[in-house]
DNA sequence: CTTTATTGTGTAAAATTTACCAAATAGAAA
DNA sequence: TTTCTATTTGGTAAATTTTACACAATAAAG
């Protein structure tokens, strides 16, 4: 965490920098190993986990805030982020739940109840998307840690951010034919079992194992490589890639893959 | 318009019942005769006109302040409403361009320019969807004219309305796959020609005259009624309707209507 | 050189989509 | 009354896409 008096000033004079009254939050997804992974900040001060997010500048775009607070956990800029759905109900956030008294005398303030930031918040619930392996969680400024979780795995969260990820997962999904989010969730190189099992996992149902890449071949989506990985006891498999130029192209005319 | 006192305290002093920052802007599609159709307000005050909007009450969540908008153009309640979009570019109003002055003396009121309303501002962009025979298009508080315009013959709009119709225009053709948005456009009787007629409309491509209304019967989406309508001299063509329970349903588990 | 587990090719059957012919019919015109 | 015109529908065959599944290929361990 910061050092204090930065934090004090955010708290007491951040609205001259920030639009009071909004905020954004990120469902940040990555995949690995068969599951879908989510990104989790934890606050000891209020006891519980929610989605990383932040405030927007006055001097910045919705998409940039979103890449600002973004990179605050993952430490990675230009991640694949997609505005979803604006959460405004007025009792999305239980103030009379929230012990203030607790929280500041936990990161050391003696009063913070007329700020700002107490105060009716909407969200605008942005979703992102990584390569798993090339994040390495961190905690930002008020959180006390931030990690990966599968997402049938996630404890309770805080404020109305059950039902952020509930949206968040239901968009992915219906835009998983018309954007390419299992190229963003995959690394550069993968195998055809690998893409198969992304597919798998968001869409919760079985693809016949031989048909699905093959017509991602036939449509020229994905080209194989000259290189195999090495699997063990195994026939090796190629490995491919995604011709993105054919890919975008063909989701823009309305393509499915079932 | 309604009272000047009335108006200047909503100026002055709306900020305490509403949220200021953010507003809401609704896209309000009717059909008609082959044609979609958009809901515009004019402002003289301002020379052009936009997308009817308003702000967001303290107490309100932000599916019932856009329901409460609507209603204020169309005078109809709970019409089909859906949130598409948020738009915060701190551009997106060219306050340098506004003259205060002439919009101030044109309402009568000496002096706005301190005015909670004249601040940067997020907005919630909805789209409604609605029988067009059944509205009555009514002038707001602000606005001096409210009527139907075909979609493709629009004048340049205020602000950044012309992106927002751009944007609710794209997620309604891409989400007549997945949301009863047919229905909402139609009145409860109609032709197979007429269902036909507004899917080629809104998809703006030519579909089988005869495949497509056979495929709506058969996957049993649309009944059959015991009622001719009577065309002139040509052969009367039965009237149809939903069957809502049917076509919901389908639409969750994924039928595509080409 | 046999065994085991996984990758990947080929192909036939089933289902769906597309194209389009021709009959039905309502009122106007002859 | 009969003919004509424009439109609504029933039907069906061809084309295409999807689905199911048999089996060949192959990497490395024993």
């Amino acid at each position: 965490m910061n050092s204090i008096s930065e934090l004090q000033d955010f708290i007491i004079n951040g609205h001259k920098h920030y639009m009071p009254h909004i905020s954004i939050d990120a469902a940040i997804f990555g995949y690995h190993d068969h599951q879908l992974k989510i990104l989790l900040s934890g606050y000891k001060a209020l006891g519980g986990y929610c989605l990383p997010g932040g405030y927007i500048k006055r001097t910045e775009t919705l998409d940039k805030a979103a890449n600002r607070i973004v990179a605050e956990s993952t430490s990675l800029t230009d991640l694949y982020l997609k505005q979803y759905k604006t959460f405004g109900d007025p009792d999305r956030i239980k103030w009379s739940e929230l012990d203030f008294e607790k929280f500041s005398k936990e990161i050391g303030l003696p009063y913070i109840k007329d700020s700002w930031l107490i105060d009716q918040t909407i969200s605008v619930g942005y979703y992102a998307l990584t390569d798993f392996s090339l994040v390495t969680p961190k905690a930002g400024l008020l959180s006390d840690s931030c990690d990966w979780f599968n997402i049938d795995e996630i404890p309770p969260l805080l404020y109305d951010h059950d039902q952020m990820v509930k949206d968040a997962l239901h968009t992915l999904r219906t835009q998983l034919y018309y954007y390419p989010i299992a190229e963003k969730l995959l690394p550069a190189k993968f195998t055809l079992t690998e893409i198969h099992a992304v597919y798998e996992t968001l869409l919760g149902k079985k693809l016949d194992i031989r048909n699905f890449p093959k017509k991602l071949v036939f449509l020229g989506l994905i080209k194989k490589l000259n290189e195999k990985r090495n699997i063990g006891p195994h026939r090796a498999p190629f490995l491919y890639k995604f011709d993105l130029k054919k890919y975008t192209k063909a989701l823009e005319t309305g393509t499915t893959l079932t």
